[in-house]
DNA sequence: AGCACA
């Protein structure tokens, strides 16, 4: 697209400059369009189409050198075609200088593992559930599983969600994912159901940066930076740690994934099988209620028994959960959940509130900030924990809970949310600042946040027959329309 | 590959 393309010898005979000349565009290229192709890598200051005899170059320049560089380094190596034809397949780039570390081994990291096997369940939701579903079907170790949530490919989910997850539908809304390696860095192709939740993704990720929380701590800045891809319809072979086709359960399994790993990561289980609804943020996005590290929660229509590991579980998504205490008022349960800090408290407050922690309306949570700032744990059991306690048995204290759940899977991922992913806070210490690198529009949105659905914590007995492909979304038919619920991407938030 | 405008 630019002069200095992919020709290494005109590349480098020409001396950097702050004007970019581009050619080969569509006919009817507009100055506006220009802008929004540049726009992404620095401030365009002058643009000028229609040049050339064909009328189909033009010039962008940019405020800065470094912006005109960045943007001749991103599309010098990228095979995907400038023109930001809208369609339903994005090319996702993670742009920096530690880009390729952002595959396969940040998944490898404790805190990252926990947040992008949320993940995965999150985007996946449905056909995850089918998918898990079915490899469990198959009698297939449990060892085979635990390859999934701590590939790439979840990660990059990931950061899909993250901030988008708001104009995700609720069902199926990453279709299918590959990724490769390439010059420009570790890229992915996500396939979206269609061209709308693309162009939602896409605007609302777009030149952002990784979370800080979500990288190693001496890792650089990993900006995305996200095109439309000319694809329409990814052709994937296996599911593996490179690619997934979330509509085909019955793709086999790459037995190269199989044998990725043999930690004990966490599972594709659909234990937070996330939904997420927009929550009552003002138009000025404040409320009017002191912020609190404390979260006090109630529990309406509580149908199902609500644990200590099963509000652990849902607020740890957010979070390192310090401390937890479970009481009884006016009938009901409430509990306080302690964070290190008020942010966090803010962002599981925002995700989950008005929520249900089971499908179907049931165990609906009410949540609201405690005047408490540090809650004083007498005792560790089963109403009750300090999870910053040094030397305290993290194992689950209620073993009842994994008996009773429908299948084995629970167990196991019931692990990754659990006290032993977060020991006392200040080895998290990333964590703590869960908008740090989204800016302040990442975790303010989500509709809803990991929740349980009726596989993972309903007793076997009494859970409703329901297959993988029926469970009930409660509240998605409200939700407001995708492009109504965006985060205005605005600069400032761009890093 | 090509290159306008000030």
């Amino acid at each position: 697209m630019a002069s200095v393309s992919s020709q290494p010898q005109f590349r480098y005979t020409q001396p950097p400059s702050k004007v970019l000349h581009l050619r080969n565009l569509p006919w009817e290229c507009t100055e506006e369009e220009l802008i929004e192709l540049g726009k992404p890598f620095g401030k365009v200051v002058n643009t000028k189409c229609n040049v050339g005899a064909n009328r189909n170059q033009a010039f962008i320049e940019f405020a800065d050198l470094n912006q005109a560089i960045a943007m001749i380094s991103y599309y010098a190596s990228s095979s995907e075609p400038a023109q930001d034809v809208a369609g339903n397949v994005l090319l996702v780039t993670i742009e920096g200088t530690d880009a390729r570390l952002v595959s396969i081994d940040v998944l490898h990291l404790a805190h990252v593992k926990a947040i992008s096997s949320m993940a995965a369940l999150c985007i996946g939701r449905k056909s995850t559930c089918v998918f898990v579903s079915f490899l469990l079907s198959l009698t297939l170790p449990l060892s085979s599983l635990h390859f999934l949530p701590h590939l790439p490919i979840p990660n990059i989910l990931m950061l899909m969600v993250v901030l988008a997850f708001p104009v995700f539908s609720a069902f199926g809304f990453v279709h299918k994912i590959t990724t490769f390696e390439k010059t420009a860095g570790f890229q992915a192709l996500v396939q979206f159901s269609d061209t709308e939740t693309a162009s939602s993704a896409k605007n609302a990720l777009d030149g952002r940066s990784i979370p800080r929380y979500l990288l190693p701590e001496n890792m650089g800045q990993c900006t995305l930076r996200i095109t439309y891809s000319a694809h329409t319809d990814l052709s994937v072979k296996f599911q593996s740690h490179r690619s997934r086709d979330y509509t085909n359960p019955y793709l086999p399994v790459a037995p190269s994934a199989i044998d990725a790993s043999g930690q004990n990561h966490g599972t594709l289980e659909c234990v937070p099988c996330a939904k997420m609804q927009s929550e009552g943020v003002g138009i000025d996005g404040k409320k009017l209620e002191p912020e609190s590290n404390v979260l006090l929660a109630s529990i309406e229509n509580m149908q199902y028994a609500v644990t200590l590991d099963v509000l652990h579980m849902v607020f740890s998504a957010f979070g390192p959960v310090q401390k937890i205490a479970m009481f009884d008022k006016n009938g009901g349960l409430q509990a306080l959940i302690q964070y290190p800090d008020v942010q966090t408290a803010v962002v599981a407050k925002e995700a989950l509130e008005g929520h249900c922690i089971y499908d179907g309306g049931f165990c609906k949570l009410h949540i609201s900030y405690s005047r408490h700032t540090d809650l004083s744990i007498k005792v560790n059991n089963d109403r009750s924990k300090d999870y910053t306690i040094p030397n305290t048995p993290m194992v689950n204290p209620q073993p009842s809970l994994l008996g009773q759940q429908p299948h084995p899977m629970v167990g196991t991922a019931a692990h990754q949310y659990n006290g032993s992913q977060y020991p006392p806070t200040h080895q998290h210490p990333g964590m703590h600042q869960p908008s740090a690198g989204w800016g302040s529009a990442a975790p303010a949105i989500p509709q809803s946040m990991p929740m349980m659905n009726n596989h993972s914590y309903m007793p076997a007995g009494t859970m409703p027959q329901m297959g993988p492909g029926m469970m009930q979304m409660p509240g998605q038919g409200s939700m407001p329309p995708h492009i109504g619920t965006m985060p205005p991407t605005r600069p400032d938030q761009m890093q």
